[in-house]
RNA sequence: GCCCGGGUGGCGGAAUGGUAGACGCAGAGGUCUCAAACACCUCCGGUGCAAGCCGUGCGGGUUCGAGUCCCGCCCCGGGCACCA
């Protein structure tokens, strides 16, 4: 007897698709377009369960959407630069393009197995010099509009290495392989001019309407408009050629609240001071210790340095307030210098308990007392409040007003004026490494920073370099540098910064369009399939990423690389959660130049450091509620049950044993080792399986707990299917129940695709179980089970495209199912004669009654207040209240 | 620290302010079988003999009615501009 075998048929259906082209696809005037996007992956190695799951999402929609009479474009390509295959090539030798390109094979064909309906003809990697050479054609053009500049920048710099470091890089404050205390330090650095564009991203995020609303609001704070006072404070005794700090302010209503002006360690006059007295370059120095992320300057400790200068208040010359240099302002935000106003910034409060600096209130709450010593109050702006210390404005307002008012009150009497900023940073774009795209400038002592010409395009990178010493190869490199100016054609210098692996993101998209194009797109196919209709990826990209493109699309478009329509360039988003697994750390310690693994240091000098296992190099046990983890090999060596948790623990508890520590399941990433590589369940179960089971249960927007729990079950549901499509001829079945599977088919129909249609891939699954239970219980006559088996496979085929078509043949379907028109839901069919209303009494269910959908609601009461439950509860008495919610509940209040 | 999410049975989860736990997994019992596998049937939040009572992270509130709305917390996750 036939059975269903996954390893037979998906291999035949793929070769089918293949034959007949359905997913390559051609610009067709003459059919709507659909483009679906996921965010393409990185080529790290091997693709782990979560690349399933997105892809698999992504499939579904492609699919569904062809059924529906699209010309889908759903491409795939590889973000392929970036500091893992450095890293690779420093660990191992070998070279980062070999890594790369090794490992985008691997994934590749990994991939396809999956049955997924991409259109390969367009695939492309970003370090492909075809594409990156493009990508530096626009950079040219980005340059000619002035959207590029210079301007120095902080950066996270190792002083023993002598190299920068990226953020990553960077763990508890110091170097990850030096371990010096890291500095941030300012160099010259290339800049998108994002900032331009803040007004217009910020507006324009009102208009996409099929966006998350978190992502949306993401997206608003961190452009971050703000209208406060630009004001410049008078030193009281001008020092080193200034005589006043400007600073800019979001709460000028808090001005009589100032305890003390903060300047960067950074700022022009920190730097005079510092040049004068090395009692300020030591503190800077400190102060400049440490990453450069926000977190870091925002969680480091607050220090400051009485500069022993002072300036004017301005509403009260006489009222002098001291300077102070602070760690926690960055020269890169406003014009790197603040009023400290303790009363109503923890930050500020902080800073002056530490520093014995006077805190005072400037407002206070409409009712009640404030210790303002103890605590600052800092309510939302939209609130009343009363004011202690008002200059501006009535007594009672909000703060809102107040900051108007204050504004006002500068502008009129001149000390201030007021700005509206934008917390939104230009996007600095250098990178000093290797593998990267090359920013196509070139350095001329006589014409200074000149663009390559475009002809000499790709710059490529060479291919001869090492990475045996920290730094960028490409500095290094003996003759890469020398070129040629191409204004003046004297002997000049290439720049050796690359460029962020996020200008290689953000548009791919559009070079999917025309990926063979021998300029960044071509008008007409940009045209046709833009904008991406559907993008889907992970929530980790709800900023930077997506404003990035949003940016980089603006910037086409001026430099007419994309339609107008198309500076949004991503119509509807959707986030996918992430797969997690639990990362298992090994620690191990660095004894006389050897490593000691898993063990206590014998010596607490000796830092403690910690290397990632994989999954599969442990075991993993619950005891007392508590996770634990054994080393696979020293369990197998002392022949433990693995799903024996008290010899497990007994073992871990008196045995000598490696310690591995169990971190919380997090994000899936190759760094961390915590990846579950799908191929064991691709080849066990098959494609369809994998699909099944990572479209199930779990809603698509959710994080998952990766499991492999339930695969078994997901295949036997398959074959079920598959076998009930293959024993439809062996009885005879009555017309009389056809109606019913007819009805229930229907109703399928219209639960499956408004599951799809609104990402409920899990809802849509508890749906097709449903029908499938309902259909396996059914004894209509052959052609209705045979009508309904067909369709069955028509709504699953989005999921397990495989089966479908198998199951489709069987049953008599024409051609490839993947062809074939979807389904549409009989509105008749779906019409219910009877509703099952629950009684309420005082709110809690206590019976319930059948009556016709339409029924009037008095006619309802009638029947309620004869039902035995309720008759009893009223015990004679009349109800206080009666609510008839038509087709939906009754409740009788007592 | 700041911004944004999430928290429902043993597990994944469902539920336009209207019957909490659809659907699935795991588990228990049964039918079939010489036996097993497969398949099929029944049960399956806690407590209680039952009627019932309790129950959606915690504490308040609004409402005829709250998992859902409001206020205040706790815990977990994502992002914080050089991981991608």
């Amino acid at each position: 007897m036939s059975r269903y075998d996954p390893a037979v048929i998906e291999p035949k259906w793929q070769k089918a698709w293949d034959k007949a082209g359905c997913f390559t696809v051609r610009h067709d005037p003459n059919r709507p377009k659909y483009y679906v996007l996921e965010m393409f992956p990185y080529p790290s190695g091997r693709i782990h369960i979560g690349h399933v799951r997105n892809y698999t999402m992504g499939d579904v929609v492609a699919r569904y959407k062809s059924s529906c009479g699209f010309s889908v474009l759903h491409p795939m390509g590889w973000d392929a630069f970036g500091m893992p295959a450095e890293n690779a090539a420093m660990e191992r030798g070998g070279h980062p393009k070999d890594w790369t390109y090794g490992n985008i094979a691997v994934m590749r064909d990994q991939m396809k197995p999956l049955g997924l309906s991409i259109d390969w003809s367009r695939e492309f990697a970003t370090c492909d010099p075809d594409y990156y050479g493009q990508q530096q054609s626009m950079f040219i053009d980005f340059m000619e509009k002035g959207l590029v500049y210079r301007k120095n920048a902080v950066v996270n710099w190792d002083p023993v290495d002598m190299t920068v470091l990226a953020n990553e890089q960077v763990i508890d404050g110091k170097g990850w392989r030096s371990g010096a205390e890291v500095e941030r330090r300012e160099l010259t650095q290339w800049f998108f001019k994002i900032s331009d564009f803040a007004e217009d991203l910020l507006e324009a995020i009102d208009g996409l309407d099929k966006w998350p609303e978190k992502v949306r609001t993401m997206q608003r704070n961190w452009i971050g408009k703000s209208r406060g006072l630009q004001m410049g404070w008078d030193l009281t005794a001008p020092h080193g050629g200034f005589d006043r700090i400007e600073v800019y302010t979001t709460r000028p209503d808090t001005l009589m609240g100032a305890s003390f002006l903060g300047i960067s360690p950074d700022h022009p006059l920190a730097r005079a001071l510092e040049a004068e007295r090395p009692e300020v370059a030591a503190f800077c120095a400190e102060a400049r210790k440490g990453g450069t992320t926000e977190e870091a300057v925002e969680t480091a400790e607050k220090l400051g340095f009485d500069t022993g200068l002072t300036v004017k208040h301005p509403l009260d010359p006489t009222w002098e307030i001291p300077v102070w240099i602070a760690n926690f302002i960055l020269m890169d935000y406003g014009t790197g210098a603040i009023f400290g106003c303790p009363g109503h910034d923890q930050r500020d409060h902080d800073f002056c308990r530490k520093y014995g600096l006077p805190i005072v209130d400037t407002f206070l709450p409409m009712e009640g007392d404030w210790d303002i010593g103890a605590e600052p109050f800092v309510p939302l702006k939209s609130e009343g409040v009363r004011y202690t210390r008002g200059f501006a404005g009535d007594e009672v307002q909000t703060g809102d007003a107040a900051v108007d008012a204050a504004i006002a009150h500068a502008e009129a009497a001149g000390y201030g004026t007021g700005v509206t900023k934008f917390r939104l940073r230009d996007w600095g774009l250098s990178r000093q490494r290797y593998w990267g795209c090359p920013i196509p400038v070139v350095h001329c002592e006589a014409c200074g920073v000149v663009p390559e010409k475009k002809e000499n395009l790709p710059v490529e990178l060479p291919d001869d370099v090492s990475f045996d010493k920290p730094g960028n190869p490409l500095d290094r490199h003996p003759t890469w540098r020398e070129v040629a100016c191409p204004a003046c054609g004297k002997p000049a210098k290439r720049e050796t910064d690359t460029m962020d692996t996020f200008v290689d993101s953000s548009w791919y998209y559009a070079r999917f369009t025309a990926p063979h194009a021998k300029t960044p797109t071509d008008m007409d196919e940009a045209k046709y399939w833009m904008n991406v209709d559907q993008y889907i990826g992970g929530i980790e990209h709800a900023i930077l990423h997506l404003l990035y493109s949003r940016f980089f699309a603006r910037a086409m478009h001026i430099c007419g690389h994309l339609p107008a329509g198309a500076i949004e360039p991503f119509d509807a988003l959707f986030t996918q959660g992430m797969v997690t697994h639990e990362i298992y750390e090994v620690p191990y310690h660095i004894v006389d130049g050897r490593e000691v693994l898993g063990h206590s240091p014998i010596n607490s000098d000796i830092p403690t450091r910690y290397r990632y296992l994989y999954p599969e190099e442990v075991v993993v046990f619950t005891y007392d509620g508590a996770r634990h983890a054994l080393l696979r090999s020293e369990v197998d060596a002392a022949g433990i049950d693995k799903l024996n948790p008290d010899a497990l623990i007994n073992f871990k508890t008196s045995q000598k044993h490696t310690r591995v520590e169990v971190r919380p399941p997090t994000k899936m990433s190759k760094s961390k080792k915590n990846v579950v590589d799908p191929m064991d369940i691709i080849a066990r179960y098959g494609a369809d399986t994998a699909r099944w089971f990572v479209m199930s249960d779990s809603p698509p927007e959710r994080d998952v707990e990766w499991t492999a729990a339930g695969a078994d079950a997901t295949q036997k549901h398959l074959a079920r299917v598959w076998r009930l499509a293959s024993e439809i001829g062996e009885k005879p079945g009555a017309a009389a129940e056809d109606e019913a599977l007819l009805k229930a088919m229907h109703r399928a129909i219209a639960d499956v695709t408004q599951g799809i249609e609104g990402f409920a891939f899990n809802k849509a699954v508890a749906k097709l179980y449903e029908f499938t239970n309902t259909f396996a219980k059914s004894n209509a006559s052959q052609d209705a089970r045979r009508q309904a088996m067909r369709t069955l496979a028509q709504l699953m085929s989005p999921m397990v495209p495989h089966l479908a078509e198998d199951i489709w043949a069987m049953t008599g379907g024409e051609g490839l199912v993947a062809k074939a028109p979807w389904p549409r839901a009989d509105e008749a069919m779906l019409a219910e004669d009877n509703v099952t209303l629950p009684i309420q009494i005082n709110g809690k269910r206590r019976a319930e009654i059948s009556v016709p959908k339409d029924m009037p609601p008095a006619e309802v009461e009638k029947i309620v207040l004869a039902d035995e439950a309720v008759v009893k509860a009223l015990a004679g008495a009349a109800p206080k209240k009666l609510i008839v919610v038509p087709g939906r509940i009754v409740n009788v209040v007592i």
